[in-house]
RNA sequence: GGCCCGGUAGUUCAGAUGGUUAGAAUGCCAGCCUGUCACGCUGGAGGUCGAGGGUUCGAGCCCCUUCCGGGUCGCCA
């Protein structure tokens, strides 16, 4: 690294080696620790590339002994010094630099620091604490490594991006509100009286407008917004990723990307990482998994029950078949749960809505289930045969209407797995969701909503099942998964006027409320809009998974907590009168519910 | 909006059945120390127990309200 500056700073602390033995190095950090043997002082000399050990001697110099005795953790400092080899006896296998040290010559302190809240080496220290310090929260190795492994991954997407012929073009922050998806973030217009922008959820009108304007290939790291409950892995600004083409489909797309994550993953994690990814359906993801972003780092699938409990003798079941439900299992292998483990399994699956759960273990001589008795013998055997159970295993079931059932199974099988240590953490598992439905029913608000969004594209055979069967028509839509985490989606677009009619039909939307809401991308649609799709990222959860890090928010320099507030700048706060006089806005307090 | 967990020295935590002066480790300050690297040794300072109210002779501990942080369901095209 070229360091040279004013300063005279010749060498980085992380990066003085054997090489520069007997050389003067001039070197800029922070102090991370002293230790004072009296006339015999090291300090720890930290920047953003590592550590490096500077001694003080007062055998050498009585003076800057003295001075070094003053410093403490966190002063900023530049050491003149050589560079020497440490005796065999002193190496310290630890530090990428522990086979030298500086021996100082000269010191000067630039600043100095008030003793940190938190010590910059400390593993445990509250999430609270570290976010309202987060400059110094960004000291620690573990935190930078991650924040410089996101610049990393963003610098090789850009290249790959850019090499393969992709534009980077900006989109608006200040935009439009579309009542679609997610809560919008408002921002009033001081100039046009009660009318407000809206912050992006996502560049996706205007990337489809550049298809249109004829840019062929277009990318953006967009941050993106969404006024939405928080989560581990949620936070209401976000960096996407956003990827648009003209004149492909679904397959081009796909191999474009399983391309682009296969050079991020050479060039940042130098692994190697299979392509072409495995493809499911979305069909397929549920009924094996439980989940439409699959964790593919373990098996333990699940068995669909159906034909063996359809009118059997325990009534959910039974009732379950009847009512076009699903009755479905998980062997989990050499489990030994306890009754009370079981029992918490339970509560796992009812908070996933589903009623209960049933469940067999398999004992020496037996099968030792509270629904044994409700069943005949061929049918305990045919679905201990279905679900490949052996003698210590345990089979957990759940039946209830298709999607509730499968989905709590598929988190019960996250928790067998994480409570059996079944995952290797090693692993990266991609793999391809496809083939999803366009639309779904919002029972709250009584009509079809698009699973993806209004102008996804439909396949080709379904469009007839729009107006007899519409939660039948699969989208040209597809999800990338890794480890189970969905990190980006995207679809084929629609680019005819007609098809584009009649998935707002659909959706039960009016001509005039598709005008109102998108009328300026129908418009844009009407002048010659190729064939076009894309994807969509998501930065943070991709660098949160590839870092192993437990929560987004080490994924972002800056993040929010759960209330959406930062506490570093205590954002969100009250503005004055006058602000808000200005733009003609009068707050009330809220009405208790 | 619901459910669950947490809040005690600067920090991370311990404080059983309510009971004297709220502890430990670490950090901090001072002294000693020439090969440390979690340096060591000696001494010291440091607490509105998140806030408010209640029960009680007595509350860190029990009850109510509230604030803050975390996880999660709903929500997130």
């Amino acid at each position: 690294m070229i360091v040279s500056n004013s300063y005279g700073r010749t060498n980085m602390c992380g990066e003085v080696t054997s090489a520069e033995k007997g050389k003067k190095v001039v070197l800029m950090g922070w102090v991370q620790r002293r230790r004072d043997l009296g006339s015999l002082i090291f300090l720890w000399l930290r920047d953003r590339t590592g550590i490096v050990q500077v001694v003080f001697d007062s055998a050498r110099d009585e003076k800057l002994l003295s001075v070094a005795s003053d410093i403490r953790s966190e002063y900023v400092i530049k050491v003149v010094g050589t560079v020497a080899a440490r005796d065999e006896k002193n190496i310290n296998t630890d530090l990428k630099t522990g086979e030298i040290e500086v021996i100082a010559e000269d010191i000067e302190i630039l600043n100095v620091s008030e003793t940190p809240p938190f010590g910059i080496e400390d593993d445990t220290v509250s999430e609270t604490l570290r976010l309202q310090y987060r400059y110094l929260d960004l000291r620690r190795e573990k935190v930078r490594s991650t924040i410089m492994k996101k610049a990393q991954v963003a610098s090789e997407m850009r290249k790959f991006l850019d090499s393969s012929g992709f534009i980077d073009i900006e989109t608006p922050i200040l935009t439009k509100s579309t009542p679609e998806g997610a809560r919008d973030y408002l921002v009033p217009s001081r100039i046009h009286d009660k009318a407000f922008y809206a912050l992006p959820q996502s560049p996706q009108l205007f990337k489809q407008m550049l298809m249109v304007a004829g840019f062929d290939k277009y990318y953006q790291l967009a941050r993106c917004f969404r006024d939405e409950d928080l989560r581990a892995d949620r936070q209401p600004e976000f960096t996407q990723v956003d990827i648009e083409m003209s004149f492909v489909d679904m397959d081009d797309i796909i191999d474009m990307n399983e391309k682009l994550m296969k050079h991020v993953f050479k060039t940042t994690m130098d692994m190697d990482i299979e392509i072409p990814f495995r493809r499911m359906t979305f069909k397929d993801a549920m009924e094996t998994y439980g989940s439409d972003k699959p964790d593919t780092r373990f098996d333990m699938t699940i068995s669909i029950l159906n034909d063996i409990v359809s009118g059997c003798g325990f009534k959910v079941f039974a009732d379950a078949c009847e009512s076009g439900g699903t009755v479905c299992a998980i062997n989990a292998k050499n489990a030994g749960f306890s009754r009370k483990e079981i029992d918490k399994l339970g509560d796992v699956a009812k908070l996933y809505g589903a009623k209960g759960l049933a469940w067999m273990v398999i004992d020496e001589n037996e099968v030792r289930s509270p629904i044994a008795k409700f069943l005949d013998e061929k049918v305990i055997n045919d679905i201990v045969a279905k679900t490949q159970a052996e003698v210590g295993d345990a089979i957990l079931i759940v039946a209830d209407e298709w999607e509730r059932a499968l989905n709590a199974m598929g988190q019960l099988r996250l928790e067998v797995a994480r409570k059996l240590n079944m995952i290797d953490e090693d692993k990266y598992n991609f793999l391809w969701v496809v083939d999803f439905p366009l639309l779904e029913y919002n029972e709250e608000q009584q009509r079809y909503t698009a699973k993806h969004h209004p102008f996804c594209s439909l396949m080709d055979e379904d469009i007839d099942l729009l107006d007899t069967a519409p939660e039948k028509v699969r989208a040209k839509a597809y999800d990338i998964v890794l480890n189970g985490n969905e990190i980006g989606g995207g679809s084929i677009r629609i680019h005819k006027a007609d098809v584009q009619e009649k998935v707002f039909g659909a959706l039960g939307f009016s001509k005039e409320q598709a005008n109102e809401q998108f009328g300026f991308l129908l418009k844009a649609f009407k002048y010659g809009t190729p064939p076009h799709g894309g994807i969509a990222y998501g930065l943070d959860r991709l660098v949160m998974i590839m870092t192993h890090s437990e929560s987004i928010r080490d994924a972002i320099a800056f993040p929010k907590v759960k209330s959406a507030a930062c506490l570093l700048t205590d954002a969100p706060s009250l503005v004055s009168d006058a602000q808000l006089e200005e733009l003609g806005i009068a707050v009330v307090e809220k009405e208790a519910e």
